[in-house]
DNA sequence: GTTTGAAAGTTGAAGGCTCAAGTTCTATGG
DNA sequence: CCATAGAACTTGAGCCTTCAACTTTCAAAC
Protein backbone atom coordinates (compact mmCIF):
# COMPACT_ATOMS: atom_id res chain seq x y z
CA UNK A 1 0.00 0.00 0.00
CA UNK A 2 1.20 3.23 -0.76
CA UNK A 3 1.21 6.19 1.19
CA UNK A 4 -2.18 7.15 1.72
CA UNK A 5 -3.82 9.92 -0.06
CA UNK A 6 -7.06 11.90 1.52
CA UNK A 7 -9.66 12.69 -0.33
CA UNK A 8 -9.93 15.88 -2.12
CA UNK A 9 -12.84 18.72 -1.55
CA UNK A 10 -15.38 17.56 -4.09
CA UNK A 11 -15.04 13.69 -2.98
CA UNK A 12 -15.02 14.29 0.38
CA UNK A 13 -18.21 16.43 -0.27
CA UNK A 14 -19.66 13.26 -2.06
CA UNK A 15 -18.14 10.99 0.77
CA UNK A 16 -20.30 13.00 3.13
CA UNK A 17 -23.55 12.78 1.42
CA UNK A 18 -23.18 9.17 0.72
CA UNK A 19 -22.69 8.33 4.22
CA UNK A 20 -25.65 10.77 5.01
CA UNK A 21 -27.84 8.50 3.09
CA UNK A 22 -26.86 5.57 4.08
CA UNK A 23 -27.30 6.30 7.86
CA UNK A 24 -30.59 7.96 7.26
CA UNK A 25 -32.19 5.86 4.59
CA UNK A 26 -32.47 2.33 6.12
CA UNK A 27 -33.70 3.58 9.70
CA UNK A 28 -36.28 6.09 8.11
CA UNK A 29 -37.32 3.26 5.75
CA UNK A 30 -37.52 1.02 8.83
CA UNK A 31 -39.92 3.21 10.45
CA UNK A 32 -43.14 3.50 7.81
CA UNK A 33 -42.80 -0.64 7.72
CA UNK A 34 -42.38 -0.96 11.19
CA UNK A 35 -45.91 1.06 11.59
CA UNK A 36 -47.33 -0.59 8.98
CA UNK A 37 -46.89 -3.74 8.86
CA UNK A 38 -44.47 -4.72 11.82
CA UNK A 39 -41.37 -5.83 10.46
CA UNK A 40 -38.28 -4.24 9.66
CA UNK A 41 -36.81 -3.17 6.11
CA UNK A 42 -35.08 -6.22 6.16
CA UNK A 43 -37.75 -8.71 6.63
CA UNK A 44 -39.69 -6.95 4.03
CA UNK A 45 -36.97 -7.55 1.59
CA UNK A 46 -36.57 -11.16 2.35
CA UNK A 47 -40.36 -11.10 1.47
CA UNK A 48 -39.95 -9.27 -1.44
CA UNK A 49 -37.42 -11.50 -3.04
CA UNK A 50 -39.32 -14.62 -2.02
CA UNK A 51 -42.59 -13.09 -3.33
CA UNK A 52 -40.72 -12.83 -7.12
CA UNK A 53 -39.19 -15.84 -7.68
CA UNK A 54 -40.36 -18.99 -9.18
CA UNK A 55 -42.63 -20.42 -7.11
CA UNK A 56 -42.34 -18.21 -4.42
CA UNK A 57 -39.10 -20.43 -3.08
CA UNK A 58 -35.42 -19.94 -3.11
CA UNK A 59 -32.39 -21.92 -1.50
CA UNK A 60 -31.39 -20.40 1.46
CA UNK A 61 -28.12 -19.55 -0.01
CA UNK A 62 -29.96 -17.34 -2.74
CA UNK A 63 -32.23 -15.99 -0.81
CA UNK A 64 -29.01 -14.53 1.08
CA UNK A 65 -27.07 -13.47 -1.96
CA UNK A 66 -30.41 -11.61 -3.01
CA UNK A 67 -30.89 -9.64 0.16
CA UNK A 68 -26.85 -8.77 0.48
CA UNK A 69 -27.17 -10.82 3.84
CA UNK A 70 -24.73 -13.44 5.68
CA UNK A 71 -26.59 -17.30 6.19
CA UNK A 72 -26.36 -16.10 9.21
CA UNK A 73 -28.41 -13.46 9.25
CA UNK A 74 -30.42 -15.23 7.20
CA UNK A 75 -31.17 -17.79 9.36
CA UNK A 76 -32.45 -16.49 12.30
CA UNK A 77 -34.51 -13.73 9.94
CA UNK A 78 -36.20 -16.73 8.60
CA UNK A 79 -36.62 -18.64 11.49
CA UNK A 80 -38.52 -16.04 12.89
CA UNK A 81 -40.63 -15.16 9.52
CA UNK A 82 -41.49 -19.15 10.60
CA UNK A 83 -42.55 -18.86 13.46
CA UNK A 84 -45.28 -16.05 12.24
CA UNK A 85 -46.42 -18.64 9.24
CA UNK A 86 -45.62 -16.65 6.10
CA UNK A 87 -42.47 -18.59 4.88
CA UNK A 88 -42.05 -22.44 5.42
CA UNK A 89 -38.70 -24.49 5.31
CA UNK A 90 -38.48 -27.74 3.69
CA UNK A 91 -35.15 -29.72 2.54
CA UNK A 92 -34.39 -30.00 -0.99
CA UNK A 93 -34.27 -33.34 -2.77
CA UNK A 94 -31.26 -33.06 -5.04
CA UNK A 95 -28.88 -31.65 -2.29
CA UNK A 96 -29.54 -32.21 0.88
CA UNK A 97 -28.11 -29.90 2.64
CA UNK A 98 -29.81 -27.15 1.04
CA UNK A 99 -32.98 -25.72 2.67
CA UNK A 100 -35.53 -24.02 0.70
CA UNK A 101 -37.48 -21.04 1.72
CA UNK A 102 -41.19 -20.98 0.32
CA UNK A 103 -43.35 -17.87 1.20
CA UNK A 104 -46.95 -18.74 1.91
CA UNK A 105 -50.26 -17.41 1.43
CA UNK A 106 -50.43 -15.36 4.64
CA UNK A 107 -46.54 -14.00 3.95
CA UNK A 108 -47.36 -12.86 0.51
CA UNK A 109 -50.87 -11.06 1.79
CA UNK A 110 -48.99 -9.55 4.34
CA UNK A 111 -46.37 -8.15 1.79
CA UNK A 112 -49.32 -7.23 -0.76
CA UNK A 113 -50.63 -5.09 1.87
CA UNK A 114 -47.41 -3.28 2.99
CA UNK A 115 -46.08 -2.61 -0.36
CA UNK A 116 -47.91 0.37 -1.43
CA UNK A 117 -47.10 2.43 1.83
CA UNK A 118 -43.57 1.00 1.37
CA UNK A 119 -43.37 1.91 -2.53
CA UNK A 120 -44.99 5.47 -0.77
CA UNK A 121 -42.23 6.28 1.80
CA UNK A 122 -39.57 5.22 -1.11
CA UNK A 123 -41.29 7.78 -3.56
CA UNK A 124 -41.31 10.12 -0.61
CA UNK A 125 -37.39 10.25 0.35
CA UNK A 126 -35.64 9.13 -2.89
CA UNK A 127 -37.45 9.07 -5.82
CA UNK A 128 -39.45 12.97 -5.16
CA UNK A 129 -36.33 14.95 -5.18
CA UNK A 130 -35.20 13.64 -8.31
CA UNK A 131 -35.44 14.44 -12.10
CA UNK A 132 -34.96 11.95 -14.95
CA UNK A 133 -31.23 12.56 -15.30
CA UNK A 134 -30.91 12.51 -11.46
CA UNK A 135 -32.44 8.66 -11.82
CA UNK A 136 -30.32 7.45 -14.67
CA UNK A 137 -27.31 8.81 -12.63
CA UNK A 138 -27.88 7.29 -9.43
CA UNK A 139 -28.63 3.91 -11.34
CA UNK A 140 -25.05 4.35 -13.16
CA UNK A 141 -22.96 4.78 -10.29
CA UNK A 142 -24.99 3.07 -7.56
CA UNK A 143 -24.36 0.51 -9.96
CA UNK A 144 -20.55 1.33 -10.10
CA UNK A 145 -20.39 1.34 -6.59
CA UNK A 146 -21.90 -2.34 -6.26
CA UNK A 147 -19.30 -3.21 -8.66
CA UNK A 148 -16.38 -2.62 -6.32
CA UNK A 149 -18.61 -4.03 -3.21
CA UNK A 150 -19.94 -7.27 -4.63
CA UNK A 151 -18.55 -7.99 -8.52
CA UNK A 152 -21.33 -11.01 -8.46
CA UNK A 153 -24.08 -9.29 -7.09
CA UNK A 154 -27.66 -10.03 -8.25
CA UNK A 155 -28.78 -6.54 -9.76
CA UNK A 156 -25.69 -6.28 -11.74
CA UNK A 157 -26.74 -9.13 -13.95
CA UNK A 158 -30.61 -8.56 -14.19
CA UNK A 159 -31.79 -8.41 -17.78
CA UNK A 160 -32.90 -4.14 -18.44
CA UNK A 161 -36.74 -5.09 -19.28
CA UNK A 162 -38.73 -6.01 -15.87
CA UNK A 163 -41.94 -4.93 -15.26
CA UNK B 1 -53.04 9.93 -0.43
CA UNK B 2 -54.12 8.56 -3.93
CA UNK B 3 -53.50 5.29 -5.04
CA UNK B 4 -49.98 4.17 -4.97
CA UNK B 5 -47.79 4.35 -8.24
CA UNK B 6 -44.82 1.72 -8.73
CA UNK B 7 -41.85 2.49 -9.31
CA UNK B 8 -41.00 2.53 -13.37
CA UNK B 9 -38.27 0.44 -14.85
CA UNK B 10 -35.70 3.33 -14.69
CA UNK B 11 -36.78 3.98 -11.22
CA UNK B 12 -36.62 0.49 -10.25
CA UNK B 13 -33.04 -0.21 -11.35
CA UNK B 14 -32.16 3.16 -9.39
CA UNK B 15 -33.96 1.98 -6.19
CA UNK B 16 -31.92 -1.42 -6.17
CA UNK B 17 -28.92 -0.18 -6.66
CA UNK B 18 -29.20 2.24 -3.88
CA UNK B 19 -30.64 -0.52 -1.88
CA UNK B 20 -28.07 -2.55 -2.19
CA UNK B 21 -25.27 -0.01 -1.92
CA UNK B 22 -26.57 1.22 1.48
CA UNK B 23 -26.66 -2.88 2.85
CA UNK B 24 -23.29 -3.56 1.56
CA UNK B 25 -21.32 -0.91 2.17
CA UNK B 26 -22.10 -0.15 6.13
CA UNK B 27 -20.29 -3.64 6.52
CA UNK B 28 -17.85 -3.12 4.58
CA UNK B 29 -16.60 -0.30 6.35
CA UNK B 30 -17.32 -1.46 9.47
CA UNK B 31 -15.19 -4.76 8.95
CA UNK B 32 -12.09 -3.25 7.95
CA UNK B 33 -12.50 -0.53 11.02
CA UNK B 34 -13.14 -3.49 13.37
CA UNK B 35 -9.52 -5.32 12.24
CA UNK B 36 -7.45 -2.01 12.54
CA UNK B 37 -8.83 -0.23 15.30
CA UNK B 38 -11.46 -2.27 17.03
CA UNK B 39 -14.54 0.23 16.32
CA UNK B 40 -17.35 0.42 14.29
CA UNK B 41 -17.93 2.91 11.66
CA UNK B 42 -20.17 4.66 13.94
CA UNK B 43 -17.19 4.90 16.87
CA UNK B 44 -14.90 5.91 13.87
CA UNK B 45 -17.58 8.48 12.84
CA UNK B 46 -18.33 10.16 16.14
CA UNK B 47 -14.63 10.69 17.24
CA UNK B 48 -13.93 11.96 13.65
CA UNK B 49 -16.83 14.57 14.13
CA UNK B 50 -15.02 15.21 17.86
CA UNK B 51 -12.00 15.57 16.30
CA UNK B 52 -12.77 18.43 13.83
CA UNK B 53 -14.67 20.64 16.25
CA UNK B 54 -13.39 23.39 17.72
CA UNK B 55 -11.69 22.25 20.85
CA UNK B 56 -12.50 18.86 19.98
CA UNK B 57 -15.42 19.60 22.09
CA UNK B 58 -19.42 19.24 20.70
CA UNK B 59 -22.40 19.22 22.72
CA UNK B 60 -24.39 15.92 22.76
CA UNK B 61 -26.79 16.91 20.59
CA UNK B 62 -24.74 18.55 18.19
CA UNK B 63 -23.19 15.56 17.62
CA UNK B 64 -25.96 13.54 17.58
CA UNK B 65 -27.45 15.73 14.70
CA UNK B 66 -23.35 15.56 13.23
CA UNK B 67 -23.91 11.95 13.38
CA UNK B 68 -27.45 11.06 12.05
CA UNK B 69 -28.03 9.70 15.06
CA UNK B 70 -30.50 9.60 18.08
CA UNK B 71 -29.72 10.76 21.12
CA UNK B 72 -29.85 7.44 22.48
CA UNK B 73 -28.09 5.65 20.52
CA UNK B 74 -24.82 8.42 20.87
CA UNK B 75 -25.31 8.22 24.79
CA UNK B 76 -24.90 4.07 25.05
CA UNK B 77 -21.72 4.86 22.46
CA UNK B 78 -20.19 7.38 24.52
CA UNK B 79 -20.21 5.72 27.64
CA UNK B 80 -18.56 3.17 26.00
CA UNK B 81 -16.10 5.71 23.91
CA UNK B 82 -15.66 7.27 27.93
CA UNK B 83 -14.84 3.53 29.33
CA UNK B 84 -12.23 3.48 26.78
CA UNK B 85 -10.77 6.74 27.68
CA UNK B 86 -11.43 7.81 24.23
CA UNK B 87 -13.91 10.56 25.21
CA UNK B 88 -14.66 12.88 28.31
CA UNK B 89 -18.39 14.09 29.49
CA UNK B 90 -18.84 17.79 31.56
CA UNK B 91 -21.84 19.29 32.32
CA UNK B 92 -22.30 22.85 30.49
CA UNK B 93 -21.78 26.34 32.41
CA UNK B 94 -24.05 27.82 30.59
CA UNK B 95 -27.12 25.98 30.23
CA UNK B 96 -27.20 22.83 32.99
CA UNK B 97 -29.02 20.31 30.55
CA UNK B 98 -26.53 19.86 28.28
CA UNK B 99 -23.62 17.62 28.02
CA UNK B 100 -20.21 18.27 26.64
CA UNK B 101 -17.96 15.44 24.73
CA UNK B 102 -14.58 16.08 24.27
CA UNK B 103 -11.98 13.94 22.44
CA UNK B 104 -8.85 12.73 24.55
CA UNK B 105 -5.80 12.94 23.44
CA UNK B 106 -5.93 8.89 23.64
CA UNK B 107 -8.75 9.15 21.78
CA UNK B 108 -7.09 11.15 19.40
CA UNK B 109 -4.43 9.41 18.50
CA UNK B 110 -6.67 6.47 18.03
CA UNK B 111 -8.65 8.27 15.15
CA UNK B 112 -5.52 9.46 13.87
CA UNK B 113 -4.01 6.02 13.80
CA UNK B 114 -7.37 4.29 12.03
CA UNK B 115 -8.05 7.34 9.21
CA UNK B 116 -5.15 5.72 7.10
CA UNK B 117 -7.00 2.55 6.36
CA UNK B 118 -10.36 3.90 6.58
CA UNK B 119 -9.97 6.61 3.97
CA UNK B 120 -8.23 3.48 1.67
CA UNK B 121 -10.98 1.32 2.19
CA UNK B 122 -13.39 4.20 1.30
CA UNK B 123 -11.49 4.82 -1.72
CA UNK B 124 -11.14 0.75 -2.34
CA UNK B 125 -15.22 0.57 -2.53
CA UNK B 126 -16.43 4.19 -3.67
CA UNK B 127 -14.23 6.04 -5.56
CA UNK B 128 -11.73 3.92 -6.89
CA UNK B 129 -14.72 2.90 -9.48
CA UNK B 130 -16.05 6.53 -10.20
CA UNK B 131 -14.64 9.19 -12.54
CA UNK B 132 -14.97 12.89 -12.33
CA UNK B 133 -18.19 13.21 -13.22
CA UNK B 134 -19.48 10.23 -11.46
CA UNK B 135 -18.15 12.44 -8.52
CA UNK B 136 -19.87 15.57 -9.23
CA UNK B 137 -23.31 13.67 -9.60
CA UNK B 138 -23.02 11.95 -6.60
CA UNK B 139 -22.49 14.77 -4.78
CA UNK B 140 -25.74 16.44 -5.96
CA UNK B 141 -27.80 13.17 -6.03
CA UNK B 142 -26.74 12.27 -2.50
CA UNK B 143 -27.48 16.43 -1.28
CA UNK B 144 -30.73 15.46 -2.77
CA UNK B 145 -31.95 12.78 -1.22
CA UNK B 146 -30.16 13.53 2.10
CA UNK B 147 -32.49 17.10 1.81
CA UNK B 148 -35.46 14.82 2.08
CA UNK B 149 -34.34 12.41 4.72
CA UNK B 150 -33.68 15.26 6.68
CA UNK B 151 -33.50 18.95 5.35
CA UNK B 152 -31.63 20.90 8.39
CA UNK B 153 -28.87 18.28 7.75
CA UNK B 154 -25.06 19.41 8.77
CA UNK B 155 -23.80 18.30 5.34
CA UNK B 156 -26.49 20.76 2.90
CA UNK B 157 -25.08 23.88 5.17
CA UNK B 158 -21.57 23.48 5.12
CA UNK B 159 -19.62 26.15 3.67
CA UNK B 160 -18.21 24.95 0.34
CA UNK B 161 -14.37 25.57 0.60
CA UNK B 162 -12.96 23.07 3.63
CA UNK B 163 -9.65 21.13 3.32
C1' DG C 1 -43.36 33.43 41.18
C1' DT C 2 -45.63 29.35 39.55
C1' DT C 3 -47.09 26.39 36.28
C1' DT C 4 -46.66 24.31 31.92
C1' DG C 5 -44.21 22.67 27.99
C1' DA C 6 -40.36 21.49 25.70
C1' DA C 7 -35.25 20.43 25.41
C1' DA C 8 -31.34 17.49 26.66
C1' DG C 9 -29.83 13.42 28.36
C1' DT C 10 -29.73 8.81 30.58
C1' DT C 11 -31.23 4.21 31.40
C1' DG C 12 -33.02 -0.72 30.98
C1' DA C 13 -35.20 -4.05 28.37
C1' DA C 14 -36.11 -6.23 24.07
C1' DG C 15 -34.89 -7.40 19.73
C1' DG C 16 -31.47 -7.49 15.82
C1' DC C 17 -26.83 -8.51 13.97
C1' DT C 18 -22.10 -10.52 13.93
C1' DC C 19 -18.87 -13.82 14.88
C1' DA C 20 -17.14 -18.23 15.92
C1' DA C 21 -18.20 -22.92 16.38
C1' DG C 22 -20.52 -26.99 15.16
C1' DT C 23 -23.41 -30.24 12.04
C1' DT C 24 -24.52 -32.55 8.01
C1' DC C 25 -23.92 -33.58 3.49
C1' DT C 26 -21.42 -33.51 -1.22
C1' DA C 27 -17.53 -33.68 -4.21
C1' DT C 28 -12.73 -34.77 -5.06
C1' DG C 29 -8.56 -37.28 -5.08
C1' DG C 30 -6.04 -41.15 -4.09
C1' DC D 1 -13.92 -47.20 -1.15
C1' DC D 2 -12.15 -43.88 2.09
C1' DA D 3 -10.42 -39.62 3.53
C1' DT D 4 -10.42 -34.93 3.20
C1' DA D 5 -12.05 -30.52 1.95
C1' DG D 6 -15.50 -27.58 1.33
C1' DA D 7 -20.52 -26.11 0.87
C1' DA D 8 -24.82 -25.11 3.19
C1' DC D 9 -26.73 -24.16 6.79
C1' DT D 10 -27.90 -23.60 12.27
C1' DT D 11 -27.02 -22.12 16.80
C1' DG D 12 -25.68 -19.36 20.94
C1' DA D 13 -23.20 -15.61 22.95
C1' DG D 14 -22.27 -10.94 22.99
C1' DC D 15 -22.49 -6.46 21.25
C1' DC D 16 -25.35 -2.78 19.11
C1' DT D 17 -29.59 -0.30 18.35
C1' DT D 18 -34.27 0.99 19.30
C1' DC D 19 -37.99 2.15 22.10
C1' DA D 20 -40.32 3.77 25.98
C1' DA D 21 -39.91 5.76 30.37
C1' DC D 22 -37.83 8.87 33.45
C1' DT D 23 -34.98 12.96 35.27
C1' DT D 24 -33.39 17.40 35.22
C1' DT D 25 -33.34 21.93 33.57
C1' DC D 26 -34.75 25.97 30.93
C1' DA D 27 -38.24 29.13 28.75
C1' DA D 28 -42.76 31.11 28.31
C1' DA D 29 -46.99 32.47 29.91
C1' DC D 30 -49.83 33.89 33.27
Amino acid sequence: MTSARWLDPEERQAWLALLAVTTLLPGNLDGVLQQEAKVTLFDYTVLAMLSEAEDRTLPMSELASRTYSSLSRLSHVVKKLEQRDWVTRSQCKQDARVTMATLTEQGFKTIEEAAPAHVESVRKVVFNGLDRRDVADLERIGKKIVHLLEPASWVLREPRLNS
